[in-house]
DNA sequence: TTTTTAACTGAACATTAATTCACTTATATT
DNA sequence: AATATAAGTGAATTAATGTTCAGTTAAAAA
């Protein structure tokens, strides 16, 4: 081998191209600017990533894996079901508030064609050790008798909503709004 | 006065942008599509509108007030707070299912960079006679005490992940699973 | 019927940006 | 030190597509 292959660039890469699409949209994002950004040339971009596509696809991934893995954190097994679900919920409001780009972008391309299949099951595949508790859950009468996925879309969706409007400056969530927005999560999807 | 400007013609233009964009997203979308769709010539396309953007922004505002309008024909001021309530939930949820398109397309622009702050604006704008009735149900202790903005999103996020769920093949709801998730929704913001 | 006017056409133009590649540079190996 | 190899460069190529415009056609007015 020669010069080493820096393993940090891909990280100052998938940064730079976060901050750009966010700004601009991905239609906005020009691989010239996130070489800039990223201090590299244009062409060597491409030796870190073969296209645009797939550069947008696994930066995807890694913002996914990154943050159900930071959100599985808070899970403590031997916490009784309420109490597992609450840390999590919180867990991942908070994280999607400290970071609402890294939200917001997830959310952005996941249902867009932007990903290849292959990308979006690889995506959901992330979400299956929050599957597998909510499926118990629901087997022990903790929760409503639903499809995972519906159960799941619920309690994640109005969070997804809450980073849309703290991104808008529309509001900015006081403790005692989020203990709520915790409440009514809780109270939907409680048996 | 010669050749009669079809009014239909835009609309015709609307619809094979929706159908378009849902395709192939905003960056996909080939103004010299658009006209082939709409059986124009790609010139005729920019008589209509002026370029673009402004027909993205022009389609958001249509379907946007083309639904809320719908919704509100649910809207009976003779009915008490909840069954009002019922009514436009159940109307908002049932519109969203039969023309998943029009309410992807909404929600994946209403945050994006594509369309103008104007057109958010009066996008919003079309939102206010249901952030009215929220408002008054806040007051009269039927509703938890929160800012408009974040009931309305609780209440209508919720419905939009069920739409990307069945667009994706997911899921398909049942009755049952419409009146169970009508009552998360509820037990969610009542007071 | 003639004239006027506005819709309509689509090839040509202009721009923009993804990708390539012939070449350079830096590091590791011998 | 010489060589090999992989990272790095950025101008040139290529491809795509938004937009324009000089000319055509159809309807209404005169």
């Amino acid at each position: 081998m020669a010069r080493p292959k820096d393993e940090n660039k891909i990280n100052t890469i998938y940064e730079a191209t976060l901050k750009l699409v966010l700004k601009t949209g991905f239609n906005g994002l020009k691989m010239a600017d996130v070489a800039k950004a990223a201090k590299l040339a244009t062409g060597t971009l491409y030796i870190y990533f073969k296209n645009k596509d797939v550069l947008i696809n696994e930066l995807f991934l890694h913002l996914k894996k990154a943050k159900t893995t930071e959100v599985l954190k808070a899970y403590n097994p031997n916490d009784a079901f309420e109490e597992a679900f609450r840390k999590m919920w919180f867990s991942y409001l908070d994280i999607s508030l400290r970071e609402p780009e890294r939200m917001l972008f997830i959310e952005q391309f996941a249902h867009t064609s932007f990903l290849t299949k292959k990308t979006k099951q690889q995506g959901n595949q992330l979400l299956a050790p929050l599957a597998v508790f909510i499926e118990s859950g629901i087997k022990n009468k903790k929760l409503r008798h639903l499809p995972v996925d519906i159960v799941l879309s619920q309690v994640l969706g109005p969070i997804y909503e809450m980073v849309k409007l703290e991104k808008e400056g529309t509001v900015k969530l006081s403790t005692q709004q989020k203990q709520a927005l915790y409440e009514m999560a809780w109270n939907a999807v409680k048996l």
